[in-house]
DNA sequence: TAGTGGTCTAGACCACCCA
DNA sequence: GGGTGGTCTAGACCACTAG
């Protein structure tokens, strides 16, 4: 929900969401622990009971309400705030926690696919892409080492940029690309010569490993990375309610 | 989306996210990778569009078509089945990849909780605990190791329980818990004394922890548990639309 | 039994995309 | 401009929980 700019207003909903959450935090209903009921909430924010329950919907996906037929709503927790922004990019995660973001580029290749990475961005074996190789800082210490695969079109964007620009991400969000899809698998690797020699730490040491393949609206790939983390740097966690789920990074 | 035993009958949503998801993956619409409109499926299904719109969101939420306003929704891909049980419990999980689980219950406390642990359940300090330690297994190889701790109420259901059970979570289930809500986070550790005995590693060897909270649909916690994978047992993947996300685990 | 959330309908208007 | 998905309404019935 990158909330972007509201070429259409705010729609209701998020309005009220918004509100409802505000009211949540502030501890409006903290003596019961209760919400009112979707009838009471239409009536007291004049809205129908349908878009009360978008709102509700949005609340409960981010773990801040349960809901359960036949009893009110229960308040669960605090807000938490997930945001296709922050998975798809470090540079704005990481000012989103107050940290301030570094980069130092590495290499960058502009060559044809391996058949690991034309499967990843469903390329024809052969064509052309953009791998970024970058370490990220937060407060000028080693954090990560990012590998990003780009197909000809996007990377040429960020070939385009400027060597010292800290966050590739915006620029290609100003160029109108649209992350619509994140996919991440996390697990553990052994840093290889590269890894620790940027890194600072031994070869074959554990790093946290996180891939994402990021898609538009229309399914198509829009790169493909492979970041690794020093230990103790960033924990994952994931939130899910009955059905749905909210994905967020912490620092370790 | 457990699917709970249909107390009541599967509501059309769901019935018709379970056909669509169906033809999605005989390659149905593989032609044009298109889905037909809101309307036509309506018309087609004799349904009204609010129950289609439901249904769609189910399927967007799975990671198995996008959608944008203006243009028909695109076919991403497969399958993908994010299931709260799946996430919770290990023999679900294992079972449900063709694995064949097993556990052996290393120990078993009943005391205090710590503060640490009064926290994570809600508990008043010094309120009793379950604490069940557990070597967990796939065909016979050692994966994990697994520390849950329980408030009184639920432990004493588990700690009830056959020594040999294999699962815990089904039993609680058919007591009649409910999980509403999981949390997960995800990072590395290294082994202690106990988990390198159990796993076979080296003490100080990198281990993927995976720490999770459950909580009952008014918002008790009802287990905090800390697994600890050896490395490349397990990938965790989290998908995310641009509202919503799923979990899931794989065999690494 | 009263009140809650879950499901479903039939209709409406709009922003947006694309041919 | 025609068709798509996004939002919103006003109403209905039902399953479920709890007092």
């Amino acid at each position: 929900m990158p909330d972007p700019a509201p070429s259409t207003p705010r729609p209701r909903y998020r309005e009220l969401a918004a509100k409802l959450r505000e009211a949540i935090t502030t501890g409006e209903y903290a003596e019961t622990g209760r919400l009112p009921s979707e009838e009471r909430l239409a009536r007291e924010h004049g809205v129908s009971r349908g878009t009360v329950r978008q709102a509700l919907t949005v609340l409960r996906t981010n773990g801040l309400v349960t809901s359960r037929r036949g009893t009110p709503r229960v308040i669960l927790g605090t807000a938490r705030t997930p945001n296709l922004y922050e998975l798809m990019s470090f540079t704005h995660w990481a000012r989103s926690i107050g940290e301030v973001p570094g980069a130092r580029t590495i290499e960058v290749e502009h060559r044809p696919a391996t058949n690991a990475e034309a499967e990843q961005l469903h390329l024809a074996p052969g064509d052309m892409i953009y791998l970024v190789l970058r370490l990220r800082t937060l407060s000028r210490k080693p954090v990560l080492v990012e590998r990003m695969v780009y197909p000809e079109r996007v990377g040429r964007l960020v070939a385009a940029l400027k060597p010292d620009a800290v966050s590739h991400a915006d620029p290609l969000v100003d160029e109108g690309l649209i992350v619509a899809d994140l996919e991440h698998s996390i697990d553990v690797v052994a840093a290889d010569v590269v890894d620790a020699g940027l890194l600072g730490c031994k070869k074959g040491s554990p790093l946290m490993r996180e891939r994402r393949r990021a898609t538009d609206p229309s399914g198509v790939p829009l790169h493909w990375s492979d970041d690794r983390f020093l230990p103790g740097t960033i924990t994952f966690t994931v939130h899910n309610s009955a059905a749905m789920t909210a994905m967020s990074r912490r620092r370790g």
